[in-house]
DNA sequence: TTGAAAAATGTAAACGTTTACATTATTATT
DNA sequence: AATAATAATGTAAACGTTTACATTTTTCAA
């Protein structure tokens, strides 16, 4: 592979000169600067960037780590990082976690090996579990935000970017208490996942404050899968005493429990009402189109790559989350319970 | 930052004896090994990716660009590049082409440029546009492949993983046929895909051999998104002559028009079969469920990065592609057309 | 024209590894 | 016990940039 000794050589300049023509042309004189691009054409030099990263110590490189990729939601959240990364000249490595979720260490240890300058947990599930101890040893904080999820209290806080997940899930509860529900059942994500935790939380208090019981068996675990969610309605339906309405902690479980309702030739909303979280583009589309609540997903990524990009660069970011603004959206998937029964 | 030499230093040995205890400790004695672990430790060492990187000449990275990136379909090509490339210890880097696609010398660079080892490309549009040129300039063959898509011949053959678009739309095409069906539609992707345009001969093949008028305005664009394909439906509906069947290049593009549909009041199939294409993991969820055709899209993706580290590794893979089998799903939204009409 | 200031270019070191080769220690063979 | 073969370790160069500093060239004011 041809190296810009080789360019500098063959347009008669020094190292420097190549190097300064390609990173910044207008240091080096117009008649130089032609002889070097001469040279380059020439030559067919491409920069490597391997030995330039390694030199200035920088990795260009944003590690973002999720559950799993391809969920709708996820993919405006990345677009959102992506639109900011690019104008600063960061590529995206995606780190798929699946059931393994690395430590707050190992993700620190990323930065620290440069493997990459900087983290965006999405939706982290407990992200800083450590083996036997609860808190992280950084020596030296790295680059790590998480976006759209938090951190339970006991591990530290960190900065992020998010809703008010707890207020919005008692927003969505609310609404399905003014129209008149009482008994609502809740299909969370995954127990070991903040974000669900926070929505559960905002279930259960939104319930209190309506001084409407919870029944035993009404909050139930959908796993952030579809056949999760589906066998999770299945056990709902199944319940003596059936709920009106379901509170599903995502729009894809919301998807699953249509399904599932639908195909126990039950009518939504008539039967049950139905009330989903995220608005996904598909949500509209469904039959009945969702009532759910709606983030500003790509936001939330722009906002969060923002964020990092000043911590890599040495600012002190904090650990205050910041919290962008949720909406209630209403469709068709939400009614006053039916009289009788 | 800690080096390789402060832990020599601190361990009392060699850096290449350190090196070698990281890279492979069977190569050093037991109690060096000691040593150089508690050094390790002592000083927080973690070995510098980006200078390992440099001098091994490899980038570890394989960059993976697509349309973009939130497609379910896409997501399970991806849970099978994934799969292996951890096996592998590849990284993957996202690049989202959205609108702007890079030639195929651009992609090129990046590996001459060492910023990946190797490329693969979903579903790239166009992929090999050049300027005014049409073959790519490639002075050497860089490990590039295609995963789902293929490349129009007239520029050039390149490796590919994927099914028989042009057969799998053949055969849809012939199951509406032989269920009754002579008015069928055809709402493809992106004149400018590929895939889109193997898919449509399939179709106008199978209409063809079945001689079926393909009338005005029954091959309409879609654009892949849920959009388009709801401006396509309705499109369709408003024709005179309404088709009784619609075959979508994709499954989104089929859950939209599922929705036109019945916002138009029309039933499926009573009024309207529909049949898609991938097989998503909504596919079977919809009302009513869908026909389509399934793709194996996670082997596709284990494939294509096989395939791809032998390119990688300096093997000569040809430009053939590996084609892997096709199914048709018959579910629920495909009917004999009513006699009536 | 001269000299000072500014701009352009050159020189060479440095970044942190890996590794070919040289050297020393250990083991096996007789 | 002597030697050969093998294993373990050390030495130092190399990878391809960038950049501090030195030097040369150009510009500009007087």
């Amino acid at each position: 592979m041809v190296s810009i000794k080789e360019v500098a050589r063959v347009a008669g300049v020094s190292t420097a000169t190549v190097s300064r023509y390609i990173n910044d042309p207008k240091q080096v004189k117009q008649p130089t600067r032609e002889k070097v691009q001469q040279a380059i054409a020439e030559t067919n030099y491409a920069p490597n960037s391997l030995a330039r990263n390694f030199r200035r110590g920088k990795t260009g490189v944003i590690l973002v780590a999720l559950p799993s990729i391809g969920t709708p939601f996820f993919a405006d959240v990345m677009k959102g990082i992506s639109t900011i990364a690019k104008d600063m000249h960061y590529s995206i490595l995606i780190k798929e976690t699946q059931l393994n979720q690395l430590t707050y260490d190992e993700y620190t240890n990323l930065v620290l090996s440069k493997q990459a300058d900087g983290i965006i947990l999405l939706s982290a599930i407990i992200p800083f579990a450590t083996g036997g101890r609860q808190r992280p040893s950084s020596q030296r904080q790295a680059p790590i935000i998480l976006s759209c999820e938090n951190v339970t209290p006991e591990l530290g806080r960190y900065p992020s970017v998010r809703i008010d997940n707890t207020s919005a899930a008692a927003e969505a509860t609310d609404y399905l208490i003014k129209l008149g529900h009482s008994r609502i059942a809740f299909i969370f994500g995954l127990q070991s996942s903040t974000l669900t935790l926070d929505r559960e939380r905002g279930y259960r208090k939104a319930m209190k404050a309506a001084k409407l019981a919870v029944a035993d068996g009404w909050v139930t675990e959908g796993g952030l899968t579809l056949d999760g969610a589906r066998k999770a309605t299945r056990l709902l339906l199944s319940h003596a005493e059936r709920p009106t309405a379901i509170f599903c902690a995502n729009d894809e479980m919301a998807m699953a429990a249509i399904h599932e309702i639908k195909s126990a030739n039950l009518q939504i909303p008539r039967d049950i009402s139905i009330i989903g979280f995220d608005d996904i583009r598909y949500a509209e589309l469904l039959d009945p189109p969702l009532t759910t609540i709606s983030q500003p997903a790509t936001e939330i990524g722009e906002r969060t790559m923002l964020r990092l990009s000043q911590a890599i660069d040495g600012r002190d970011i904090g650990v205050e989350p910041e919290i962008v603004p949720h909406k209630l959206v209403i469709r068709r998937s939400t009614a006053s319970p039916a009289k009788r029964q």
